[in-house]
DNA sequence: AATTTATTTGCAGTTTAATGCGTGTATTAT
DNA sequence: ATAATACACGCATTAAACTGCAAATAAATT
């Protein structure tokens, strides 16, 4: 067997069970554990495959259960504080979920007086705990990934408000493709968030400026203002000054 | 199992269970409890999970430290037991909220399959992390005391199912009254609930039985299981077994 | 085809990682 | 206050990983 059909070999295995054992590979394969391990190494190098003591793990197992860090936590509290500013009382503001948003509600102001909907669980449990704030829940089926009720009672919900102001979470934003999702429900949901909505906020980290998914949102000219931790006239952002967005 | 493996696996069931001790862990996965207290000191370093004297909490769900003060919470656990019997696969179940009901959803067996209605924001937070269990949220304003959706939409909300089965958590009970309580809106909820339940399973400490509050919310007739956390034939219960209330 | 060259493999010895056990010390519960 | 758990630390054991080297194999050259 040649090096190169058994490292297909083995990345086939892994990609199959999630994991594998140097051992069970070096019997399997016939080789010696030397080998099995030299090509681990070269694949964990190629990035095919994640090596660990032992064996090894697919990438995607990996992935499953790596929980994004909230290492930008910092970043977003900066993004929360200015988001908050915009928020007057008496508004009517629908918001998404994600961490950035989480953020945002922890840093309501105790006196500020509003109604916030959302389908978020974790911020709506945010927003409870604030005493002047009236919480109302958008009801539909629990997605359990993004932890925000998605589906056609949702959006046809949505649809009956009629909201000064959306915060959105943008998991990626592009000038060229708009802010783009991964996920078909929330997509919707946002589209949704946006129609029914006067003023578009949107919240990103700067690590996600310039970087584009699958679904497509809305376009850049659909969100009114832009909050990253940067600073306005940063350059990263150079190209989205010229556009009729504001940017904070 | 590779370390990675393992410490992927306590992360999945803690965020599962939301807390979990070293000692089972430990027997469950076979390794010494040394082993586990080092995975739990790592994924607590890497800020995965919450490490306590004894076990894990999940991240997610701070709310837990609040979980040991909850009043008798060996009756609610005793209570949930016996509740849960009485679920089967594809059932489409409606709950209240309050802590019993909590204590239900934490007692879920993991390969249960079923469908969870609810407007309680902590109930649709377990329901969340098992596994087998689509949780739909039924939308409304949310009320701060009882962390529950209350109001008009709810309530059509919840006409709209026809549920197996309902699990509500009673507040005062009475052979007299019947299951009264004291908050308005929760009523109205908990009658909507009766009327689109086939089966209404009524859950209570047995502190409570035998007391009465202001409103009523329906007839002992209108029960169909009664749950405490005492035998059947307590002599507390005695006045409820001529009826044909099942007690459980 | 034969020989050189380069690559790959296996092996021995050493190093490192992972785990379990025993002991003494904290922490919690009674 | 006392007993019962849980914890931390060091040490021993085992398995896995690395290192350098020689043998084996494949590829290239003549």
């Amino acid at each position: 067997m040649l090096k190169k059909e058994r490292q297909a070999f083995i990345i086939h295995k892994v990609n199959l069970h999630n994991k594998i054992l140097s051992s069970d590979l070096s019997q399997e394969i016939n080789v010696s554990e030397d080998t099995i391990r030299r090509d681990l190494n070269e694949l964990s190098e190629m990035k095919k495959i994640i090596k660990v003591h032992g064996g090894a793990l697919s990438k995607s197992f990996h992935n499953s259960f790596q929980h994004k860090n909230i290492y930008s936590l910092e970043h977003k509290k900066i993004i929360a504080q200015k988001a908050v500013s915009l928020i007057k009382d008496g508004m009517f503001v629908l918001t998404t979920g994600g961490t950035t948003i989480i953020e945002l509600a922890r840093a309501l102001p105790e006196n500020l007086q509003a109604t916030f909907f959302t389908g978020s669980l974790p911020a709506a449990f945010e927003y409870m705990h604030h005493p002047n704030i009236e919480v109302i829940i958008i009801g539909d089926r629990l997605s359990k990934n993004s932890q925000i009720t998605v589906g056609g009672a949702a959006i046809s919900k949505i649809r009956e408000i009629k909201a000064d102001m959306c915060f959105m979470g943008v998991n990626a934003i592009d000038i060229e493709n708009g802010i783009t999702d991964s996920d078909w429900d929330i997509v919707q949901l946002k589209q949704a968030m946006i129609e029914s909505s006067s003023k578009v906020v949107a919240l990103t980290i700067s690590e996600k400026v310039n970087t584009t998914m699958r679904l497509k949102v809305c376009n850049v000219k659909d969100i009114d203002v832009l909050i990253t931790e940067l600073k306005p006239d940063d350059s990263l952002l150079a190209s989205y000054t010229g556009t009729e967005i504001e940017i904070i």
